[in-house]
DNA sequence: ATCTTGTGCGTACAGTGTACGCATACTGCA
DNA sequence: TGCAGTATGCGTACACTGTACGCACAAGAT
């Protein structure tokens, strides 16, 4: 008896229906893996299901939409970033956790474009910003100057490795800068020249000279 | 004799043909006048086209693809750019140039995600950076540190522009953030409740501040 | 008058996110 | 065991994007 043989003909040729059993966590993951490896602009729907050997409207029974797999990405990452163990005293404390902070950016610099291009956020931050501000009213800063001290922190930290990603990956455009800058521009090429590859481990630094300062 | 008739025939009904001559000038007044209004996701080429009465195609002989057009874009913001007057001493000219920037970056939020997100930079910004590192210089900098609070002050005007447009565009996303927060976390609580509109006002203050403290 | 060049733009293609609705697979209840 | 109800995969289609190609017409040069 000739038992599979589908008669709906010319649409089941694909592969074992039952091997591809998606969810959101298997969605969320093979979306990772593509941000990691081929960049964020990478990241299509149809790109995700081929990866994952499916249809692309599969992914929708799992995610709500474009944004929400952003999201749970997001998420993803937020819950492994190890939280840091607690500080020496206050100051140490928050320069920690944004350094942890900092260095999930730098590790997937995807994020950053997500939270502030995509206006995203995930709520398991949460932890960690809760330590930063507990430690800033420890130290004794009312409302409005704790919010302003992390504010500056987290846009240093955005800003920084947002220009880190951009500056990386694009030295060959930095050649026709430096033309420009030669001659006209004495103290910017002066500036620039020798350093070619610039110093971009400097945000744990800067981050405890700022929480010094203020 | 029938003179003008179009043999081609349901082609040239559109309208005076010599009305439209377009240069790059036009077409980058168009695309901001766009953006400006609408926001940068809402500029397509198209859109531009239509808001000039032309054709789509018609852009490409002004603008060599999408990334020229956002270049021209910048560059004519940057021209645009008053040249802060000489500040009293190095540190009030670092600050004052900054805060130009910062100022034109809070007119033309797009700026910051096109620098950023796509990479592109205005060769016109070169005169204000100039007079930021010869500042850094007479105060005595090395190199290497000049780079590092450049680079500094640069970002963090870069993630609070990019924060202050996420934060304001979506204010209906803070309800639901606040009623994760509430409760399991009492100092993000505390520091957000009654700071509904953040201090967005405070950028030029924490410059100086920085610049005094390194 | 003819030839070259510049300019507008219609058509087409490959890509995007996603709305809709049809099949099939799985599950709970008879 | 049979059948209803729900969950899930996914094919098709639509509106949108940037832009390659090439035709048609205008302006300027010889």
């Amino acid at each position: 008896m000739a038992e599979n043989r589908s008669e709906t003909a010319t649409v089941n040729d694909r592969r074992a229906p039952e091997a591809i059993r998606l969810d959101r966590e298997r969605v969320v993951e093979a979306a990772l893996e593509i941000v990691r490896q081929d960049g964020l602009e990478a990241l299509s729907m149809r790109r995700i299901a081929a990866h994952l050997g499916s249809g692309a409207m599969s992914l929708y029974r799992h995610v709500r939409d474009r944004d929400d797999l952003l999201l749970g990405m997001l998420d993803h990452v937020a819950k492994s970033i190890p939280a840091p163990p607690p500080g020496r005293d206050d100051r140490d404390e928050i320069a920690s956790v944004f350094e942890a902070i900092h260095k999930a950016m730098r590790q997937d610099p995807w994020i950053v474009r997500v939270l502030l291009f995509e206006g995203l956020g995930s709520l398991l931050m949460l932890p960690l910003i809760e330590r930063v501000f507990a430690a800033l009213f420890r130290l004794g800063c009312d409302r409005q100057r704790a919010v302003e001290i992390y504010c500056l922190l987290l846009h240093y930290a955005y800003g920084e490795c947002l220009s880190f990603q951009t500056v990386a990956q694009r030295a060959r455009a930095r050649s026709a800068f430096m033309a420009a800058v030669e001659g006209d521009y004495p103290a910017t090429a002066k500036a620039f020249t020798v350093v070619d590859d610039w110093r971009y481990d400097e945000f744990d630094r800067n981050v405890r000279r700022i929480l010094d300062a203020l």
